[in-house]
RNA sequence: GGUUCCGUAGCUCAGCUGGAUAGAGCAACAGCCUUCUAAGCUGUAGGUCCCAGGUUCGAAUCCUGGCGGAAUCACCA
């Protein structure tokens, strides 16, 4: 079936050329939602018309709306408000859409086939010397969401994750862990792996601090006694042993790694992420380092005397970038553009996106010059998908000042929140103890991954912790309840067919339905942003619509038994709705609440 | 200093591919539960859309210049 959208754009083209004898572009026809204290549903902006139809934006829209009334079955009338058209879509037309609605399962999202685009998404990619923290919580949010919304928009997905395992900081763990750990393990501590790790980092820190004091009371000049400060020493023997492949070094750093990964899981586990593959850059730090070579082979990059390998892009308005040290050894960018490399050759990539914070804009962006630079077809095709800060009222988390907001700790205090105010309603009282503990992680869960990802990625926002966050007003137990409700209602029917009998819709009705219309759109249009907040905003008005409708209009006690089913109906759509559109942010919905 | 991003109600955020009188939530105040879940609904109050120019029939939205904030500009990752 037709979109109205499509119709009315199709029409007016038309009526261009009969009635102004002018061919429209579609660009040129701008289609509104029209606003909510204007009659109609959708308003055409007679402005762009005024030249061709030569008469004021007032005549022109009155003869683009009659034409359109006459014309058209789906638009049953119009007025014109200075030069907005307003029209009012005839009930049949969306009788007929949810008829066809009610008969698709998959309404709103596009199944990928064999021959749909691939996406790469990488995201997540923590260091594994501390546990993860809010600001990765964006990041992970982020990255599964704009996965699904991508999938929903028939593309493949491919999740990734490269696991930062190697290189000083692992090795300060692994000294700290030596020195004072006395074999302690997540066992014996009964301590979450990733946070045991986080633990002797935290110790290697502070007993560093502690000899530079000391050097610099003895007086020895700052910058010396951070260089040489014995334990920064071991650090850096350690790395060297790490690299020169040595069995002892490895086998711990095998094993400290080995209990971040299990605590790491746990916490994906919990926030609902996952991957399709891991990448560690223990295995790919050395990867480019040919590319370049080759490169400079080409004369494409150039090499100082010191025999460093650089790029020079300012001739794209960036710096000289190094690419290879003077030792010969990779950088982070060396190592960005092998395995990009890598990715490109083995999988039919259409988009690779690197879900990454904003502090590396300048990193994606030469990065896809030097690809470019280097002749690969494909480097438009990286996409950095840059988020802002989670910023706590004081500023910046700062490990140094215990500020960092862990991640574990505070999926528990949401849950523990939905779970004092759920037992406060007391509405679960039919569940068992372990259908409720489920509940409480759902809503819990709800409120944080909503609270983050309703807001545009590319914004650093504000987490307070002391104002716990929200279950009122426009938060994610808000949407799940309204489905909750929905649930409700739907239990005291047994016969759940989906059918719109022919009634005539009341206002409230009407505003539902207009918002089942839209849901594919804002699918699209989310996906093609790269921006789940879009989804996020977009639920929230499905389900405060659907509150005010609810309110006001009973949906079992209706006035006659097809006005009745027509509500059933409307409701187990819209409930499917908020179903599907949060499972695109990650949020699950609970039955009651 | 260069580059990028942000600046909308007391607070947190929508709206930004130019369109009508700039919207929500929280907080405040006033109401609505013998009727499908009140984690809801209704109302009141709250605005120099950072400032100044420009483009336009029309600017929160686009352009230029300021101001304020953030990030970044390593032989770190």
């Amino acid at each position: 079936m037709k979109r109205i959208e499509q119709v009315l754009t199709d029409a007016v083209i038309r009526a261009g050329r009969e009635l102004w004898q002018t061919d429209l572009a579609e660009s040129q026809i701008q289609l509104q939602k029209t606003r909510k204290d204007f009659t109609g549903d959708l308003t055409i902006v007679v402005f762009p018309f005024v030249r061709f139809a030569k008469s004021s934006p007032e005549k022109a829209g009155e003869v683009l709306g009659e034409y359109l009334v006459k014309q058209l079955d789906e638009i049953r009338d119009y007025n014109v408000i200075k030069g907005f058209l307003n029209l009012v879509i005839d009930e049949s037309y969306w009788q007929a859409m949810l008829a066809v609605i009610a008969k698709d399962p998959d309404y709103g999202i596009s199944q990928a086939d064999d021959e749909a685009p691939l996406v790469m998404v990488e995201y997540s990619s923590p260091n594994t010397n501390k546990p993860l923290h809010l600001g990765h919580i964006r990041n992970n949010l982020l990255g599964y969401s704009i996965s699904r919304v991508l999938e929903a928009s028939g593309k493949k997905v491919m999740k990734v994750n490269l696991v930062n395992d190697r290189g000083i900081h692992i090795c300060k763990s692994m000294v700290a862990w030596l020195k004072y750990g006395n074999g302690e393990t997540p066992e014996s501590s009964g301590k979450k792996g990733d946070k045991l790790v986080g633990d002797y980092y935290v110790r290697f820190d502070t007993e560093y601090k502690k000899q530079v004091k000391g050097m610099e009371a003895a007086g020895k000049p700052r910058k010396e006694a951070e260089g040489k400060a014995p334990i920064m020493l071991e650090a850096r023997e350690m790395l060297l042993k790490w690299e020169a492949d040595d069995p002892e070094v490895r086998a711990l750093w095998e094993k400290m790694n080995g209990w971040v990964y299990e605590g790491f899981q746990k916490t994906y586990d919990r926030m609902g992420v996952s991957f399709d593959r891991m990448y560690y850059e223990s295995e790919t730090y050395k990867m480019g380092r040919d590319i370049v070579l080759k490169g400079l082979k080409d004369g494409i990059l150039e090499q100082e005397e010191d025999g460093s390998v650089w790029a020079d892009l300012e001739d794209r308005k960036l710096d000289r970038k190094l690419l290879l040290r003077s030792d010969g050894t990779s950088v982070y960018m060396t190592q960005d553009v092998g395995t990009a490399q890598q990715r490109f050759a083995e999988f039919p990539i259409e988009e690779h996106i690197y879900v990454v914070g904003n502090e590396q804009n300048y990193h994606f962006q030469v990065l896809s010059v030097v690809l470019d630079k280097l002749g690969y077809t494909w480097a438009d095709k990286l996409y950095h998908l840059s988020y802002g800060m989670v910023e706590l009222p004081e500023g910046k988390m700062k490990s140094r000042e215990g500020t960092v907001v862990d991640a574990d700790d505070l999926m528990d205090e949401m849950i523990s929140t939905a779970k004092s105010m759920s037992d406060e309603l007391g509405k679960l009282s039919e569940y068992n103890e372990e259908e409720k503990q489920n509940i409480y992680r759902q809503i819990g869960l709800g409120a944080l991954k909503y609270f983050i990802l309703k807001v545009d990625p590319k914004k650093n926002m504000l987490f307070d912790p002391k104002e716990s966050i929200d279950f009122n007003g426009n938060t994610g137990p808000f949407i799940q309840y309204t489905y909750a409700r929905i649930r409700s209602v739907l239990r005291n029917v047994s016969d759940a067919e989906v059918v719109f009998p022919q009634i005539s819709l009341n206002e409230k009705e009407i505003d539902v339905i207009r918002l089942i219309h839209e849901f594919p759109e804002v699918v699209k249009t989310a996906a093609d942003e790269h921006n789940p907040s879009v989804i996020a905003n977009f639920m929230y008005d499905v389900a405060k619509e659907f509150n005010q409708f609810y309110h006001d209009h009973s949906i079992l006690n209706a006035d006659d038994a097809d006005t009745r089913t027509f509500r059933i109906s409307m409701s187990k759509l819209i409930g499917d709705m908020i179903e599907k559109g949060m499972g695109l942010l990650g949020i699950e919905v609970p039955e009651r609440m």
